[in-house]
Parts: C-alpha cells; structure tokens; sequence
DNA sequence: AATGAATGAGATTTCATTCAT
DNA sequence: TATGAATGAAATCTCATTCAT
C-alpha cells in the first residue's frame, strides 16, 4: 500500500488541487468533492483541512499576499532610488504572476471573503503622500486613490496579460506599469527642470 | 389588486430586482426564485425573460456597457484638447456609477461570461497608438498594455470608492484618474519644453 | 397522470408519514428523504413544508397538544363534580392515545425542542391550590409538584400500556390513573368523616 | 506531560466526558470522538472501552440502576412502617440525582436499548399486590399500572425539578412524592377507621 | 400568459470506524 | 497499546427547472 502522507502534504495537495480546479472552472464550479478526488484523497478529509472551499481560497488569499509581502519587502530594500525600487516592485508581481500562474489567476478573480486577506494599500499610500509633501508628485494626485488606482492597473493588466500572454511583451507590461506608476507619473517635470 | 404590468414592466422589474440582490449579496448567493419574488412576480415568469440568472447578469453589463459607450463618444466630441477629453470621460464614468451603483458593483464584480460584453479597449489603445507616433506619449508605455491599464485602475478606483465614499472626494477621485491617465502621464515633459 | 394534491394534502401526507415513521423507528433514525418517499413526494416537498424531520416532530407536538386541550376543555365543562372531572379528563387522554397510537409514540419518546408546545401545567396547578385553601388537599401535597407528577405519570403509563396493550386493562388503567389522582388522593380522608 | 493513566482511569473518565456531553446537549448531538476529545484520550481509545455511544450510555443506564437497586435495598431494610420506607426511597432517588445530575438528565432523557437495563417494577408491583390483598389499596387501583406510575411520577417529577430547582424546594418533591405515592393513596381512609 | 408547488440531481457536510504509525 | 488522520457512506439541504392549474 502507498506510504501514508503526511497532514502537511495532505493540506499542500489540496491546495494545489484547489489552485488548480478554481483557476480552470472557477470557484463556483468548483466543489469540494472534485477537489478532494484531484488531490487524491477522500471527502471527509478535505473537512479536517478546510471549513468549506472558500475557506481554501482565504488561504490561497492568504498565502499570496504573505509571499508577495515578503518579496516586496526585500525587493524594495535591495533597490536603490525610486524607479528602480518601483521597477524592483513590479517585477516581483510579474515574477510571482509567471511563477504561481494558477494561484494568481484565482486571487485576482474572486475577491477574499474578509478584506484583511488584501494586501494592504498603506505602504504605498504613506510613500506617495511623503512625495506629495516633498512636491514631487504630480498635481490633483491623491495619494490614496493613487495607491488603489495603482493597485488596480497592476492586478488588471497582469490578469489580461496572463490570460492571453500573446497581448504584450514581458518588458512592455513591466515598463508600462513603471511608467504610469504614480510616484513616477510626475517625474517627467522635474527631470526637465 | 395590483396593477397588471405589462411585459415590459415585469422585465424591468426582474432587472432591477437582480440588480440589487446581485449587489448586495453577490451572484454566487442570489437565485432566480429570489429575483423572481423580489420582482414581485412568479417563479415562472422569470424563465419568460431571461434563459437563467447569468443571462439577467449579462443583460445587466450589456445595457451598462452600452450606455457607458453611448454617453463617452457624446463627451468625447464635445470636449476640446487631450485633457479636457480625458476628463469628460472619467466624468461619465463617475456620473454613471453614482447613477446606478448597484448596477456598477454588479458589473465591477462579476466578469461578463461573455468577453464580448466589456467595453472594447479598441479606442483607447488606438489614440494612445497616434500619441506614440506623435511622440507624445510617455517613454516604455506600450499602448495595448496602457489601454488595460487605465480601464482597470478607473474600475478598481471607482469599485473602491463606491465601498465606502468617505475615502476620497469625488474630485479627487477624477483629478487622479485624470493625472494618471496615460496619455497625460507624458504630458508634463512636453509642456514643460 | 394522476391528479396533483393541493399542497394541504400534501403536507397532510408527511405529516401521517412522518408520524407513522418516527413512531416505527425513532426521530434519529428516521431521515427526511425517508418521510418524503413514504409520503409519496419528492425530497424538495419535505424542505417546502417543513424546514427539517425536527420540525415536522415539532409540529406532532403542536397538534397533539391542541387536540388534547380542546377536548379536554370540553370534557371539563361536561362533567359534574370533581371525581367525574378527573375521570372525563383522564379517558381524553386515553381515547386520544387509542385513537392516534403512532402520534402519541412520537409525542410521548420526543420532547419538544420548544417546552412551548407541552401542555401546560398551570391549569391544573391553579385546580389543586384552590383545593389547598379549602383543605381538600392530601397533606404534603404541593400544587405544582403535584401537577408534573400527574402530567408524568398519565404519560408514562399511557407510553407503557400501548407498548403492550396486555399489560392492562383500560379500565385498570383509567380508575389507577383516577384513583391517584393528586386532587383526589386526599379525598378518602375528607369522605370518611 | 501528563501522567500515563490506567485504562481503568481512562474508562471513567470517557464515561464522565459522556455523562457530561449527553446530559448538555443530547445522545444525538453528541458523536464519539467529541466525547474522546473532551476524556482527553485519542478517538481510537474511546473504541477499545466501549463499542459506541450507545453502549456508553447503556452503560450510563445499567450503573445508575445498579447504585439507585443497592441503596434502594439499604434504605428499605433500615425503614421502619411503610411510610418511612416510601420515604426512604424517595430520598435514597432524590439525593442520587443530586449526587449525579448529569447522569440523571441522560438516564432520564434517553431510554436504554434494553429494556432490561431499567428499574424492575416488579419489586414495587408485588408489594402493592400484597396490600391489594390486605384491603390495605386504595380501589381501583391496579398494582402493575400503579408500580408503572409511581415510577413515571418520581422520575417526571426529578427531572422537572432538576431542568429548574427553584421550582420547589426539595421538601416539597419528597413529600408530594410520598403522598402520591400508590401505597400510601389509600392510606387516609384506613388511618381514620 | 402567469403562477408557484413540486421535483430530484447534486452539493454540502457529518461522523462512525479503521488502521498506519 | 494509544493515537488521530483518513475515509466514504449516508444525511442534510439547495435550487434551477418544469408543468398542472
């Protein structure tokens, strides 16, 4: 008989079976049955794992944001100087988006049931609003709605991207993104000056 | 007894009904039963007007999507120079989704399940092609990516602030929306020269 | 085809089925599917009528307990003294349990999710203290004590006495059941002098 | 860690997580590894003392109705006069369930499997037969329907009292319970010849 | 045409029992 | 011997759809 799996690989098979089913049909048609037979064990045994199959997207919600937090966090250090910081910034999403494509594909296509589970838009809100005070960031930007307008075009134009790869270039989505970035929208001016 | 409403009537009801139900509690969460009673009209009467409840969400984008084309090419022609275009467009937007928010969190919320009823990126991608040639447009924006862009980062900025309007001004909703528009994001450079 | 019941007779035939089944096998081992099919409709029926097996059990209740008050009302009123009260009450109860044996099975091993729909004691309580003030009252008595303890022994010596008719005759039953009656149990004393 | 216990030990101590569990929420919402959980034991232990929850709350049964039969006897003997003896039983039943609460709500919520695990009526039956015969019983009365009600009656009252001590005072139950009781019923008329 | 009770396939969820460790 | 993760049969419950009225 097969050797016993560990609880631990047990859960990691579900979750992958989970990524992989939500991305191919969607969570609504999805159910947790399905994913219990592709991760190769029974019924009750997705149960003792998860409360119900959102519960399992929470923590595909979850574990996203946890690595993409850490890598932003490493990345922004390593970086030096504002656009190669945000540069450093988007490429650790298209890199995590490229690595993890079924995971990504669910997270930016079904909101999380508690919002806590989003990565959080204050980091570069606080960033934006210093650059406001130090007048470099371009007029009528606020620093809030830039956060989430940023927010938003990353996960939109990554989600478009991935789901037709033939629509842009790697570097062209990278660039672009860099490019409208809202730190950077404004630094045309001041380069001129 | 209640008036006898015409079909037309019943299916303006049905429409609203889901509108709202779809809004409030998601599509997933909502049957037809539900509309159905909400309408105030039988079950059966339902299935006369719409095949099931993802065809009363996909008439729920169609008819956004077409007033929102409607309207944008009115403002289009009648705004003068890049900016003031621009502006008008986003005005639209704002307009239409403090006009109908539950029909924008229905269609911000839920894909249509057919591509064909979003908004075609088409216009914006191809004036943002003519800047490119005129050398108006911001060095790495590429304009398929851009087009994607701006579309995501109005619907996540909007879908964001109708959560809750005490996050930003609607002002600074538009002059943001404006500022990191893509064709404007180059802007600065060139009126500096 | 045969003819469609009204939605009374089909609710009417869980009901009978539900009874019937309970009585056979217990609540616990009795599931709603099994109710349905033995009513002859389908297991969505069983969830339009009833919100689940412990409602419908519910329901018993509340049947039994209203039948049981109207006819004791009436059979109250009918009899003169307090002897014949007693007497008439108690061949209520008995000719009830004759007469619906499977209703009173269910009623009798399940106690209600809400002690609402037990019969109320207070009536008899009230009856016993005003025999108390005018000291027809049994020494020791207590009126509500006394009250529970007629409730549970009528009950229990019905439940036993149908599990095997052959135990007792019904008139042993009913004079037993008179004979011990708290109202009367003092009653020897008071007669005697 | 904790102390390696004997599988006597562990027995008692499923057999009170048990008592427990039924008595707060019910042998039906109450499944064997919840009951192994709360003895503190793994689930496949609960499964090496006892075949199921029911044979666990037969077991319930067979101790309680073994303790209540030995100090029964006791109490009898050590009575003098009939009335003491009734009401040494009484007392021996109420400071049991005192004692056990727990166990009482389960042995008086849930009927064994076996019918074989309750109190015989048979001792109380024959002595009520006895009086029968001295003329000593009050007419009408049948001793097997009697001995059946006086057990309904203690038991009804108990545990009526129990699910509310304030609803009489002890005194209260065991004296109403003694002058119900069917030995003493007659009593009265033969005490004032 | 409109109604809404009825339907049953299927999704969700529980839990007694097993068995590898 | 004790453990508790795993199991899957079975129960519960939902809801899109039908169809007699």
């Amino acid at each position: 008989m097969a050797k016993r799996r560990s609880p631990q690989q047990v859960r990691e098979a579900l979750f992958e079976a989970g990524a992989r089913l939500f991305a191919e049909r969607g969570l609504a048609a999805t159910n947790s049955n399905q994913i219990a037979r592709a991760a190769g064990v029974g019924v009750g045994s997705f149960y003792r794992h998860f409360e119900d199959k959102h519960a399992l997207a929470d923590a595909l919600h979850e574990d996203w944001t946890h690595i993409l937090r850490l890598r932003s966090q490493e990345a922004a250090q390593a970086a030096d100087g504002l656009e190669a910081q945000v540069r450093a910034l988007v490429e650790v999403a298209v890199d995590l988006v490229e690595e993890h494509p079924d995971r990504f594909r669910v997270v930016s296509a079904h909101p999380p049931r508690r919002p806590a589970l989003r990565l959080s838009l204050r980091p570069v809100e606080k960033r934006l609003a210093e650059l406001e005070v130090q007048g470099e960031l371009a007029p009528g930007v606020d620093p809030a709605v830039a956060a989430k307008a940023f927010e938003a075009m990353q996960a939109g134009v990554l989600a478009w991207w991935r789901e037709d790869p033939s629509r842009a270039t790697r570097e062209a989505v990278i660039e672009t993104l860099v490019a409208l970035h809202p730190a950077l929208a404004g630094r045309a001016r001041a380069s001129v000056r």
